[in-house]
DNA sequence: GGATAATGGATAACGCTATTATCCATTCTG
DNA sequence: CAGAATGGATAATAGCGTTATCCATTATCC
């Protein structure tokens, strides 16, 4: 299969495909010649996953990236799927680098990042097993620090029922992997699961957010753009 | 106070912050001359509040002036901050609009987008009362569809267990807002629980699925960037 | 009161990333 | 053999957040 047809089964352009192709994230089809290659059902399954990771979630390309990498890379070890995957930085706001430090008072600036005590507390409470290398652990540091700065009363033992129902939930995600499929199939599914669910997730919250917040509150429909 | 303390004060370069002022997701400081003017404690907030939406949360500038109006708007109202915030679309990823349709078969080019039965079933079954507004609901839609596209055994009715939790997790998210505080407190205590905890639940989810992974499959550390 | 630095305001430059377009030599198609 | 399509690289575009540049005006301080 050519680009053009390539192109014409999942919709992608062109110049977008050798994009793709350029930075890695779809492995390039096998040449048969130097200026002709041939393309198979996998990068057909492939480019849709991307376009599903960088379309409906909100992925980056370079993170969208590594996922596949981790697809690819191991295919037979699950866990290790899933490790790769769960390092990942989702899109944004979960995890953010050399950030413009919003800290106006830098003191001890040692290893201490603000909120990993309280982060591990809720860790250790919980009794969960987790590498100390896991972003996620960061991020919860991140937001509890946030929430102190902002004078929200909240603390990492406010986040423990979250905690207990996010252990259920993980709890739901596991039982949806338990292994159909070859293990390419597996480890796309993990992904699906673990990565393209959470703006599902967020979704549903907010529904139950809306429903519960109409039956506390007023009963007055404000959720669209259009006014009174 | 002037822009360079309020500057000195929050960590954010005047530039920056002239900027914002500029988007209007800061309020104007009283003026005092043509080219003075002057800025309380509510800007040193407001400009807190919008680091962190924008930095830790990976909110965008638009959206981020979109939950801020609501805020100043309907303080009196916490049902109608809440809706407006539930309003906003998160971050990345759960909303798109003029999608470059990646259905190879545009059929039927009515109004059907794609999912929404099936979200709606997956809220009647819930019994949520929600707006038809939610963008939410829509959300809920497009990854449903993009998960039967891709083949991922997995449907509406998968979601419900999902759906559960999330119901939990509202109550809990509703008990955080019972009124203490002045309205506008409330109503930033509203957004910081409903937009700033995101992250941090997703986080949840992710540590809670290393801890049950390592526990199913085998133990080893699989993590970090690091290899083997 | 007069020199210097800071302010507000607008406008442009920058960096980053995803997407799209342009060339070109080569190769398939008919 | 002619024309269209391919792969490859490179550049143009667009949107966004951030940073820099000018400038007239105004505070600040000697």
């Amino acid at each position: 299969m050519k680009v053009s047809e390539l192109s014409r089964r999942t919709g992608v352009q062109v110049p977008l495909i050798k994009y793709y192709l350029r930075e890695g994230m779809l492995p390039p089809g096998r040449a048969t010649a130097a200026n002709q290659a041939d393309y198979g059902e996998d990068h057909v399954r492939r480019l849709r996953l991307i376009r599903t990771l960088v379309g409906t979630r909100g992925l980056s390309a370079g993170a969208t990236k590594e996922i596949l990498d981790a697809i690819t890379a191991g295919q037979e070890d699950l866990h290790q799927v899933l490790g790769i995957v769960l390092g990942v930085r989702p899109a944004k706001g979960t995890d953010h680098e050399p950030s413009p430090d919003p800290d106006p008072a830098p003191e001890a600036s040692g290893s201490a990042p603000e909120g990993l005590a309280e982060a591990h507390s809720l860790i250790g409470e919980m009794g969960w097993d987790v590498s100390p290398g896991n972003p996620a652990t960061r991020t919860v540091a991140e937001v509890l620090a946030a929430l102190d700065h902002l004078g929200a009363g909240i603390d990492w033992r406010s986040l423990l029922p979250y905690a207990r129902l996010a252990d259920d939930m993980a709890e739901l995600d596991l039982r949806q992997l338990d292994g159909k499929g070859d293990p390419l199939a597996q480890a796309e599914r993990a992904v699906l699961v673990t990565v393209l669910l959470e703006p599902a997730l967020l979704a549903l919250r907010r529904l139950a957010q809306e429903d519960k917040s109409s039956r506390l509150f007023g009963g007055a429909r404000t959720t669209g753009t259009d006014e009174a």
